[in-house]
DNA sequence: ACAATAAAAGTATTTAAATACTTTTATTGT
DNA sequence: ACAATAAAAGTATTTAAATACTTTTATTGT
């Protein structure tokens, strides 16, 4: 449903929001080792989290990547919409081309709202719902 | 959610089966044309097809593929499992990887009735319910 | 028997996503 | 000022899926 990639920006961002409280930044390296991911592919990712806006970053020494409370508000669509595209909600379940509400195919309002049911979930999730604090444990983190 | 060679061979099935009631033969060239995908890609997946009984074959002129009755009775799930695997049916929508449901991550719920919601329209959608006669028209297999 | 046809099968290439590497820029503390 | 740190940015490689090509095998009709 989701790219490798989108996940574990999902995963990554989990992570800053459960060091909200400590106010601590947290580097790359840090991130790739506690979600079980590649540097490289983590830094990249980090990237256009931040150029999007939902998560912040500093430069130099005692720096890092850091989210701020207002960002943990916003919801995990957010983060889908940034990686992965709108698209990923607009496909027909079975791949039918011609498939849309005025030329349905059998199985478009079975599909429809399987669909809408995992965008619901994007939506109605904010970055915060799925973080706890990080003295709580984010065990499920972890690969 | 499905790769797009899975795709590609429910859209093959559904033609064939809508030429069911013709008794015709279709070659690789006729189906890749229908469907509007690659005669390489779609050759290569209708042997997969065969193998896996879900429709059948037959070579020389008047050669071509075909779908019996009984086959238009499997389920489209039988196609995604020949193509794309069990596993579709088995990642967290999240990718949070310790996610289970003795240690379920915040949407594991929300999110399994989406997983299944969409297996079970793959289990209960036989082929044949796909598909109309041919006559009926299958315009929207076409791209 | 033989030519024609069409799938089967094996191999090679392309493409896009993921991953890896290198250099540059900004920031901090001394 | 300068050394150290860490993200930013640019480029290169790897991997897996998709697509392309070639040869072989089976079947049919003459």
């Amino acid at each position: 449903m989701l790219s490798i990639t989108c996940k574990t920006a999902i995963k990554a961002t989990i992570y800053l929001a459960s060091k909200l409280e400590s106010e601590q930044k947290a580097s790359i390296k840090e991130i790739a080792e506690y979600i079980d991911a590649s540097e490289h592919t983590v830094g990249k990712m980090l990237q256009t989290l931040v150029k999007e806006n939902i998560i912040k970053s500093a430069k130099g020494p005692s720096g890092g990547f850091f989210i701020t409370a207002s960002q943990t508000q916003l919801s995990v669509l957010k983060i889908v919409l940034a990686i992965d595209g709108e698209d990923r909600f607009n496909e027909c379940g079975l791949g039918l081309s011609k498939c849309s509400s005025t030329h349905p195919c059998p199985i478009h309002n079975d599909y429809k709202i399987i669909r809408d049911g995992f965008k619901k979930i994007c939506v109605e999730n904010k970055i915060a719902d799925l973080s706890v604090p990080f003295n709580k444990g984010v065990a499920f983190l972890m690969g």
